[in-house]
DNA sequence: CATGAATGAGGGTTCATTCAT
DNA sequence: CATGAATGAACCCTCATTCAT
C-alpha cells in the first residue's frame, strides 16, 4: 500500500493552482473595472487597483505587466459579458431593424444598470470597444442584412455605422453626466431606424416594444463588479 | 527724443509687452494642438510643448499653471476658429435643417483638411468640446427653431442632439483611423436630416449642396498650427 | 513481498532520500554554475536557475537560503573539482618550481576547456576563489618549499603569490574576451619561473613541457555543467 | 541709456549655468567614486549617491540616465587623473623598465594613498580600466619598445602584458584586505622586470628607486573625494 | 519676462523570500 | 519534499513645479 504510487497528485496541485490563479485573475479584472470607470482609463492605475482589489504589489505583476494590459483584459472581458446578454435576443429576433433598435437599447440599458460598467464603456471610449462584438460583429452584420434585403435603403454601411454607434454613445456620455431622461433609449433607437429609412410609425413602434428582463449568470463580472444593480 | 517729457511711456511700453504676451500666448496654444494632436490630452506633455515652441520651461509657467490650463486655453481657441468659420453660414442660411446639414459637414472637412485639428478633436472627445459654441449654442437653438417650426417633427430635442453629434463624432474617430470615403460626410448629414424627419428626397438634396470654400483669416490659429492644409 | 518484515525499511528510504536530495543538490550547483558564468555573480540569479535547473522555486529554498549560499556552493564545488585534477600531478611532481607552472598551465587549460567554468572564475573574480585549496594552499606551500630550498632567491612569498596568481587571472580574463593565442599559457608560466629566479633556460624548458591529458570523471561537475569539452 | 540692449544677457546667464552644471557633474562624479569603492560597482547605488552628494533624485537623471553610465563617467574621470599624475614620470624617463616600474608602483601608491581610488579600482576590477590609459596606451608602448630594443627579450607583449597588469591588481585586492607590507610593491616590481629579462641585480635597482612625492592639482577628483590623504 | 537647474512626489518594476497546498 | 502563488521591500524613472539668476 506504501508503494502505491500516490495517484496523480501533479493532477491534483496543478489543478487547484490554476483555479487559483483563475479567480485572482477575475478579481483583478473586476476591480479594474471599477477603478477605470472611476479614473479613467489613463490614469495610473496600478496603486489603486491593487488596494481595490486587497492584494499586494507583486501579485499584479504576476498578472499583467503593464497598465495597457489589464485595460485589454478588461475590455475582452466586457464584450463577452455584453455578448452573453445580447446573443439570446439576436438569434431569436429575425428583423435586422429590430436587432439593432433592441441592441442599443440593451445596450445602454446595461449600462444604467450596472453604474461601473457605464462608466468604464463611457471613459474608455471608443478604445475599449475595439475588439466588441457587438459592436464589430453584429451591427455590421445586422446593416449589410438590412440593406441586400432592401429594408434600409442605404447605399453604403459606414455611414449607418457613424450613426448608429455615435448615437449611443452620445447617449451613454450623456448618462454620465447627469442620467437619461425616461424614454431616452427608446426614443434614439426610433431616430436610428427612421435614418435608417423605416417608415416614422414603424420606426416608432419597433423601439418602443417592451424589453425583456436581463437575466445574468450569478458568477458574471458584471453582477459581481457592477456594484450591484443600480 | 527719448528724454523728451515721454508722452505716456508706461503706454508705450506696455502696449509693446502685452503684444509680446500675446504672440507668446499663441505660440505656445499652437504648438499645445499640436502636441495634444500626436500625444493625446491625457498624455504629460510639456517637455514635448515647449521643445515644439522652442521655449524654456520657466516660460510655459509664466502663461499656464496647470496641464489642464493648456488644454482649456486650446479648446477655447479651437472653438473660437471653427465658430468664425461657421458664423457667416450660419447667418445666411435660414432653414435649420440645412444649417445642420452644413454645420456637420463643415465640422468634419475642416478636421480633414487641419490634420492638427482633427487629431487634437479626436483624442480629446467629449472633453474638448465641452464649450464648444458651435455644438452647444448653435446646435440646441437650431433644434428648437426646427422643433418649434414643425419642420422637424421631435417631441424631445436630447436625442436629437445626441444623435447628430455622436454620429459626427464617431465620423471624426473613423477619419482618424483611415480616413473617410467620398461623400461620408454628406451621407452622413442625409441620415441625420431623414432621423430628424424630413422626407427621403428632401434631406438627401440639402446634404448634397455643394459647400462654399472655408476661407481662413492668414494669422489663424489653424492656418498656422494646422500643418498646411492637407 | 512488501508485507515482509522489511528489514530496517528507514534505513532503505532514508538511505534512497538522501540519494535524491543529493542529486537535487547537484542539479542545482550546476545549473548556477552556467548562470553565474553567463550572468555574473552578482546578478539576481533565482528565476534563471529555477528554470534552467528545472525546478520550483520552493524547491532551491530546500537547499539554499540566498543567492551567496548558492555562490558559496559552487564555489566550493568547483575548487574540489580543479584538486582532484591537480593533486595527481602535484604528487608525482618533487619540484615546485615545476609545480606551479603545471599549476597555471592547468587553471587555464580547464578554463578553456570547459567554457562554463571559465566564466565562472572570471565573472566571479578573487570572490570565488577564496576558500580555493589550488591557490591557497598549494601555492603558498610551493613558494616556500621553493624559497626555503633556495630554488626561488625570493625574501617574502607575498609579491610572488601576487605575481602567479595575478598573472593567471588576468590570462583568464583576456581568455574570456577573446580567447588565448597559442602558447599563452606557457609563455605566462615561463615568465613567472623567471621572476622566481630560475635561469631563461630552464625557464622556458620546466614551462614548455608537455602536459598530460586532463582525466575527468564522469560524474563530474564539470564534464555535466561545462557544455561538454571546448 | 534705458535703451540700451543689454549687453549680451543670454551669453553671461548661459555661462553661469553651464558652470553650474560642471559642477554638479564633478560633485556627482566625486560621490560615486566613493560609493562604487564602498559598495561595489554592481551594486544598486542611486539612492546612496544621491544622499552622499545631497541631491534628490531628480537631479540624478539630469546628468546620468543609468548606474552603467556613472560608472563610465567616473572611469574616466578616474583614467584621466592617473594620467595626469604619471604623465610628467613618463615624459621624464628615457628606459622603459623603469616607466613600467614606476608605473606599477605609482599606480599602487596613489590606490594607497587614496583609499576611496583604492576602493574603487579593487572593486571595478578590469571593467573599470577599460579605457584606461595608463594600462592600455603607456604600458604596450613600452612593452613594444622595451621589446624592439632589446632591452625585453621576450616574443610576445600579451604575456607579459598579462603578468604586469595581474601582478598590479592581485596586490591592489591584497591592499583592500589588510594593507601592503612594506617594499611589497617595490618588490613586485623588481620580479616583473625579472620576468621581463633583466639581471636581477638591474631589475632590483630600478626597482628600488626613490620615487617622486605626488602632487596632485588642488581641485582634482582624487584630492577631493579621496577622503584626504592616507 | 526668460531661463534652465533642481526638486521630489508619484508611479512603475523586479525579485528574494514565505507559505499554504 | 515539491510546488508555485503571494508578498513587499527595494529599486528605478518621469515629469510637473519651483526658484535663483
Amino acid at each position: 500500500m506504501d508503494r502505491q504510487p500516490a495517484p496523480a497528485p501533479e493532477d491534483h496541485r496543478t489543478r487547484v493552482a490554476a483555479e487559483r490563479r483563475e479567480r485572482m485573475h477575475s478579481r483583478l479584472v473586476e476591480s479594474a473595472l471599477l477603478v477605470f470607470g472611476q479614473r479613467g482609463v489613463d490614469a495610473s492605475i496600478i496603486d489603486e487597483l491593487i488596494s481595490t482589489a486587497g492584494v499586494s504589489r507583486g501579485t499584479f505583476y504576476n498578472y499583467f505587466r503593464t497598465n495597457e494590459d489589464v485595460l485589454v483584459a478588461v475590455s475582452v472581458a466586457v464584450s463577452n459579458e455584453m455578448l452573453r446578454v445580447v446573443d439570446p435576443f439576436a438569434h431569436a429576433e429575425p428583423d435586422p431593424a429590430a436587432r439593432i433598435a433592441v441592441g442599443m437599447r440593451l445596450f445602454l440599458g446595461l449600462a444604467e444598470e450596472f453604474p461601473a460598467l457605464g462608466a468604464f464603456l463611457s471613459r474608455g471610449g471608443v478604445r475599449v470597444l475595439r475588439g466588441n462584438g457587438l459592436i464589430n460583429e453584429y451591427l455590421p452584420r445586422d446593416l449589410i442584412q438590412g440593406r441586400d434585403s432592401g429594408r434600409f435603403p442605404i447605399a453604403e454601411t459606414a455611414p449607418a455605422f457613424d450613426m448608429v454607434v455615435g448615437s449611443t454613445l452620445a447617449a451613454l456620455h450623456r448618462m454620465q453626466s447627469g442620467g437619461l431622461p425616461d424614454g431616452h433609449a427608446s426614443t434614439l433607437a426610433s431616430l436610428a431606424l427612421l435614418a435608417l429609412g423605416l417608415p416614422a410609425d414603424e420606426a416608432e413602434s419597433i423601439a418602443q416594444r417592451p424589453l425583456l428582463k436581463l437575466e445574468l449568470a450569478p458568477d458574471s463580472l458584471l453582477a459581481r463588479a457592477g456594484g450591484g444593480r443600480k
